[in-house]
DNA sequence: GATGAATGAGGGTTCATTCAT
DNA sequence: TATGAATGAACCCTCATTCAT
């Protein structure tokens, strides 16, 4: 390994500790509560060196936003991988909730940047609404086919989303419910089983 | 009216302007990005008057979440005022998605609590044990009965407050999914209804 | 005097303080080098506390470089109290020596932001334009006459301005030419003559 | 060319690059508003590059105001090349304007310690004692042998400075007086040829 | 020689809160 | 009551400088 080589992992190392501490801050406190110093502290660094790598704090929560929801768009909308609506609805299901247990944080700076009126997401919006239609366009063929029921196709998404996106944004209120402490791990499976029937039965998918 | 009534009623008055205030904020900044300069702009008051009428920003923040949670507390879970489970179904997620789309930012600042870790809720959380357990109980009955399909009671609850608190939380992802401008209205209506179908199918309620 | 009067004296002392202060340290060191914590504490201020009374560094320059100009706009142009060009141009060089001479701070604050280029004076040359033409053709009417000699009546102006104000702006330097300590007293009455006598020859109204 | 010699030129190139760098920056901004960020950046170089020429901020400013003096300090004083008061005066006077108009960052410069008291270069002053002594012996020369009229010594080199400096120190307003956009140049010859008239009349040796 | 990184001090400004009046 | 003023901490960020490499 050259030394030039060393130094960009270092570099990357850096900006990866900054990334993790950005959404870690971000998502809880949000842009105007996250402060600087605790976003360097998190991320072992001073005050000053933190702003040797970023320029802005606002920009630093717009390139973390960015990142998310880039690495995560994948999984925003129901894929075609699949002819099958069943397959197709259960594996955005485990997957979307699989995402929201293990990284709830990123769920949760997303929905925080929503709640808020969405003043920077929104600006890059337009590259979903051709996810949306795609997404809206497979169901109506299942529709037409008579495969699944007949769901409006977007509020369907969001009910899904919605679901799905609960198991992190309300993680303490999740453990509540389930009488579990802070802790104590929650039963994946059990919410993907339970999730994934719950959409099924909803659009005539489930015989059970 | 005495003057002394007259006092207490301009006294309230300012308190709720307040309150109405800090819900504004709290909502949309959270806890520690909000300001109690933007507040008091706000309720009309200067910084220091604002004083006079609270002590502390934790204690005002504190103060509104309970209002809320208080208030909002007889939508929080099934009530068991008829027998029929399609009524009682019917009539919770109607009466949260009003709400949702009513007050979202009550909803928002429950939101951004729980998202927070719920660190003010959850000492009084325990308040709402038994609410959870009297619905679950409650849908336990109607499943022995062969009234609803066999679904976990608690999970089958977070899901309906997931749905419904969605249109609040998320509100303007939903009027980009749905292609409304901001000032444009949501169809409550078509909300309450796709909703409502969606888990009475879910629960073998509907026989669309 | 009422409480009410009383306030306004008080506020209008620290404002005072607050505007000495600016000038003391705009002059010398600039915009940029002033620093708000040497005017706060110039002015008797904390930094906040001088945040109170103020808005920002930039507009604090901005208006005190504004009153500066406000004040002494009155000795900027030869006036036409006189028909007789000796008593107009000996009292114009008078009064700026005066002037240069009992508040060399206000005028160096004046030439550091004309060395910077003006670029917050420029927004407000337009008004001077007229006092400048008026002086014009004031000369032009006197050379006209055959009461002076021909001189170009804009640089006579300048030169005037340029000589007057060297007792302010090189301050230091004066007293290193006439050996003088910091502490000595510079002789206003040699000055004003010695200037008075080369600007009348200059333009031959002397006849010694 | 050998390696050697090839070195010292680069180091040259970039030691004048600061220095050009440096007055620029000094002359606008004072030594406190100047950042070596800024002076970097206009030389070419990296801040920690500028620290490897330099060692602090105070010893460039120190180093460049005592070139700029040195490299003009024949400009300082009327020389005494020629016994005709005439000519060493219209040649002072010329010079001093040339370089004001051609190079008014240095002046700038200088007029700006000054201004500031001149805390450095009050420590090099004594050098230009004899200078200063030389010139008022000279015209004393010029005054007893009826060549000029009576004038003060000290105070006639003041003037003659006060007035070619002018032009570079106020240039920006020397261009408003003369209505002239920031690109337009200034006359030279015309400001030359006022100038002049006016010292040699104002000392008696203008028969116009 | 030159670059990336680090640091401690200080920049201007706003914060929540308190205290006079 | 409610306002002007004050304060100390903290805000985000840039400074001049140094030190590895």
């Amino acid at each position: 390994m050259t030394a030039n080589a060393k130094l960009l992992d270092r570099r990357q190392k850096i900006h990866l500790a900054i990334r993790d501490a950005a959404i870690e801050e971000f998502a809880s406190k949000g842009l105007d509560g996250a402060s600087t110093q605790a976003i360097a502290r998190r991320a072992g660094l001073s005050k000053p060196q933190l702003h040797y790598y970023i320029s802005t704090k606002e920009e630093l929560y717009e390139k973390t936003l960015l990142f998310i929801i880039n690495e995560w768009s994948d999984q925003f909308f129901l894929s075609s991988v699949s002819d099958d609506p069943k397959t197709v609805i259960s594996e955005y299901i485990a997957t979307k909730i699989r995402h929201a247990l293990a990284q709830p944080q990123v769920c949760r700076l997303f929905a925080n940047e929503v709640a808020r009126g969405a003043p920077i997401l929104r600006r890059h919006w337009s590259a979903s609404r051709e996810g949306v239609e795609r997404a809206a366009e497979l169901m109506r063929g299942w529709i037409e086919a008579g495969k699944i029921k007949a769901v409006d196709p977007y509020l369907f998404q969001m009910e899904m989303w919605a679901v799905t996106q609960h198991f992190a944004d309300y993680e303490a209120q999740v453990r509540f419910m389930l009488d579990l402490d802070d802790d104590q791990p929650i039963d994946e499976e059990r919410i993907i089983t339970d999730v994934t029937a719950l959409f099924l039965r909803a659009c005539g998918l489930d015989n059970s």
